[in-house]
DNA sequence: GACCTGCTGCGGAGTG
């Protein structure tokens, strides 16, 4: 400690407790954070990977500070975005407080009450909270709330990465503004965050209004030694009942390579994950050998996820989780001895947080990629043929290793989001004026995107749905609906909660379907890993009884797609024109991926985009889901069958001449705008309050998140002209 | 092909 400047300047108690863990020096972000901490005068980023100190070098300056200055009410307001990241949390500051004689105090759903009311009658020390119970807070307890917070010092909000472009992010953002509000001051907020691109967009995120400056605090230490494998697997065109599927011979493999250790295997679906944890489990049977691969994803039980991460963090049993993003997050587990992905991540920025979890006291990191391909028959899709899964693992994992990450698509509308923010603001203060609310949510709040012609359009339609109601001396206050929107407890979410069903065997909660995909009496189900018969189910009480059986496979569970980024589809490109054999490919992946390259350059795929196949036209722009998804839906518009899938277009009926005349017409007229293209869409309600929405709104807020007409144009722009510079060529010769 | 997060107030049973 003695090279260290910053130590000197935290409080002797700090010290002490520094002290008392015997670390040989402070991390670097740890020491860069001391001061600008304790100056309190602008906001902070601090940035680094998982497990690098990112709590303690926030937490060690503040409370320092908050020790000088003794507040009078909670000193330190702690946000995160995962209950269980605020018990670990709870845990770890509980020694460093005792010494400073700070109190910390979780705060969230599962939280006693007596906990709670201690709170609320003496509030102090450091608040550990949800953003949902936060704006329960503001909601109910708003002149509370401006007492409490009064002398706030700092708000801290961890793995901020995750809240960033979202709905719930929007939230977070609005119910900070609103806190700064309610006591006229302005207080530092001190982001925790992955290294996950530009931290530039991470601090415009974090205070949108800029009021603060904004310190970026970044890492240096790099990331420990990377591994990688990618295995290839055929599936092969005439399957019969006795040869092994695929996915059986990868799970084989899995269970060869990851038993007797620990390890995470990421399967894409909680479907897959429950075959994959299952089929490793009987496979522990037949060997006779207690079992070590288990299932975790969201539709589990609380107690069945606590028990594996458990078991994880001893790191005394072999243990393997077959898991979803739900083990991405820094919930702690410790870390694991590799990570395997079976089919290809959906985002470099995911597989970056995966491959954080792997990599043991400096160890390399080891990832294993299982990617499961179909043998090509003469009826194969051209997405087979060309190997997509395969080539786009290969990008994804050359753009990792540049460093480059998906940004967070900001600057989005959040209609929804801003439903939820004016009914909790109007519930809050009783009664506002229109002017009021669009200046403190929009002008100077989150929704800044949102002018004020916008918003009396907005109001209007809550107006329309008895949302809010405005009383004769010009107040907006809650309608009728209104009230009971905000009197139910699902109202402090931002996110849309689907209704499900509750899985119970012998009284104990295994887990919830969705309500939508129902399962029937007597069918057998894999679950958690295990194989069930639905002993009854009762619609009343949302409840589906579970006896234990053979046979069997998951549930259907639902979800949306997830979208491939512009730069990944750029990155494939050149892995085909440039002929990129990565040394980590097996020899079934490098002849594969072979097939993939050598079928791409016979169709001269480096000078055509459009190739037709039968009565198919293909178009293949090599550009994200956005501009393809804008691209196919401007076609439709122009009366081709047009569909996507895997970023390539289908152009069903049609020949080549067809299609380009489309394409001229499309140029010839006037470009459209996102929000024409939002109102061919038949469902644009997708959002939580997205209902009580006026559609022309809904439109302007589907159209700037899902299409890119920017870039849709421009390529159609620029096949025309390469078309008709071919086209010319081929007429002069004549 | 398709992920994740979170929530109140109240009544009643159980415990010290």
């Amino acid at each position: 400690m003695s090279e260290s400047i910053g130590f000197n300047k935290l409080h002797k108690g700090v010290q002490k407790w520094i002290w008392s863990q015997k670390w040989a020096s402070l991390r670097d972000i740890q020491e860069e954070a001391i001061e600008p901490v304790l100056d309190a005068d602008c906001d902070i980023v601090i940035s680094a990977s998982t497990a690098a100190g990112k709590t303690e070098a926030a937490f060690l300056p503040a409370c320092s500070k908050l020790i000088g200055q003794s507040p009078d009410g909670v000193g330190i307001l702690y946000i995160s975005p995962l209950k269980a990241l605020i018990n670990d949390q709870y845990r770890r500051l509980q020694g460093l407080c005792e010494i400073l004689g700070i109190s910390v105090t979780p705060w969230h759903g599962d939280v006693l009450r007596s906990v709670k009311i201690k709170q609320r009658k003496n509030p102090n020390g450091i608040l550990l909270i949800t953003p949902e119970s936060l704006e329960s807070l503001l909601l109910n307890q708003g002149s509370w709330c401006s007492k409490a917070f009064k002398s706030l010092c700092y708000i801290i909000v961890d793995e901020f990465h995750a809240f960033l472009g979202t709905e719930r992010g929007c939230q977070l953002q609005s119910l900070m503004h609103r806190l700064e509000f309610l006591i006229q001051r302005t207080i530092p907020r001190i982001a925790l965050s992955a290294t996950l691109g530009d931290m530039k967009q991470v601090a415009d995120s974090l205070r949108p209004n800029k009021r603060l400056p904004c310190k970026i605090i970044e890492s240096t230490v790099s990331h420990s030694d990377l591994k990688i494998q990618l295995r290839g697997y055929l599936t092969p065109a005439q399957q019969n009942e006795e040869t092994e599927s695929t996915m059986d011979e990868i799970i084989g493999d899995l269970y060869k390579i990851l038993r007797g250790k620990s390890h995470l295997v990421f399967a894409n679906s909680r479907a897959r994950t429950e075959e994959i944890a299952a089929k490793l489990s009987d496979l522990c049977v037949q060997s006779l050998v207690p079992n070590e691969f288990f299932p975790h994803h969201g539709s589990l039980s609380k107690e069945i996820r606590e028990s594996l991460e458990a078991r994880l963090q001893k790191e005394k049993l072999p243990t393997t989780a077959v898991c979803t993003m739900t083990l991405e997050l820094g919930i702690d587990i410790g870390s694991v001895d590799s990570i395997a992905q079976v089919t290809s991540p959906h985002s470099v920025a995911s597989l970056r947080q995966r491959l954080g979890r792997s990599g043991r006291r400096g160890e390399p990191s080891v990832l294993r990629l299982f990617i499961p391909e179909d043998e090509i028959t003469v009826n194969s899709h051209l997405l087979d043929r060309l190997r997509v899964h395969t080539v786009q693992c290969i990008a994804m994992i050359n753009l990792l290793l540049k460093k480059w990450y998906e940004p967070a698509s900001l600057n989005q509308y959040h209609f929804s989001t801003l439903v939820q923010q004016t009914l909790s603001v109007i519930g809050q203060y009783g009664g506002v004026r229109a002017q009021q609310l669009w200046a403190l949510l929009c002008e100077t709040g989150p929704f800044s995107v949102v002018d004020q012609s916008l918003f009396a359009i907005f109001l209007r339609g809550l107006g329309e749905n008895d949302l809010i109601t405005q009383t004769a001396d010009g107040q907006l206050v809650l309608g009728y609906k209104g009230e009971k929107i905000v009197e139910h407890y699902t109202f402090y979410t931002a996110f849309n909660t689907p209704e499900e069903y509750r899985l119970e065997y012998n009284g104990k909660a295994i887990g919830t379907v969705p309500i939508d995909k129902p399962l029937v009496r007597e069918q057998h189900i894999i679950f958690a890993g295990k194989r069930w018969e639905v002993l009854f189910v009762d619609d009343e009480n949302k409840l589906i009884g579970l006896k234990t059986a053979k046979g069997g496979k998951p549930p259907k569970f639902s979800g949306d797609g997830l979208m491939v980024h512009d730069i990944v589809r750029q990155e494939m490109r050149r892995v085909y024109s440039e002929k990129i054999t990565p040394v980590y490919l097996n020899d079934a992946a490098k002849s594969i991926l072979k097939e993939g390259i050598d079928n791409y350059h016979a169709l001269n795929l480096d000078n055509k985009q459009i190739i037709q196949a039968g009565s198919t036209v293909h178009a293949l722009p090599w550009l994200g889901d956005q501009t393809i998804n804008t691209i196919t839906v401007l076609l439709r518009m122009h009366g081709l069958s047009a569909d996507c899938f895997g970023g390539i277009i289908d152009i069903r009926n049609t020949t080549i001449n067809d299609f380009f005349s489309a394409v001229k017409h499309i140029l010839s007229n006037t470009k459209v705008s996102p929000t024409e293209l939002a109102s061919l869409i038949p469902n644009t309600i997708i959002e939580k309050h997205d209902p009580v929405i006026p559609k022309e709104l809904r439109d302007i807020g589907y159209g700037a998140r899902s299409f890119n007409v920017d870039a849709a144009y421009s390529w159609i722009n620029r096949l025309w002209h390469n078309h008709s510079v071919h086209r010319t060529l081929v007429t002069s010769r004549l």
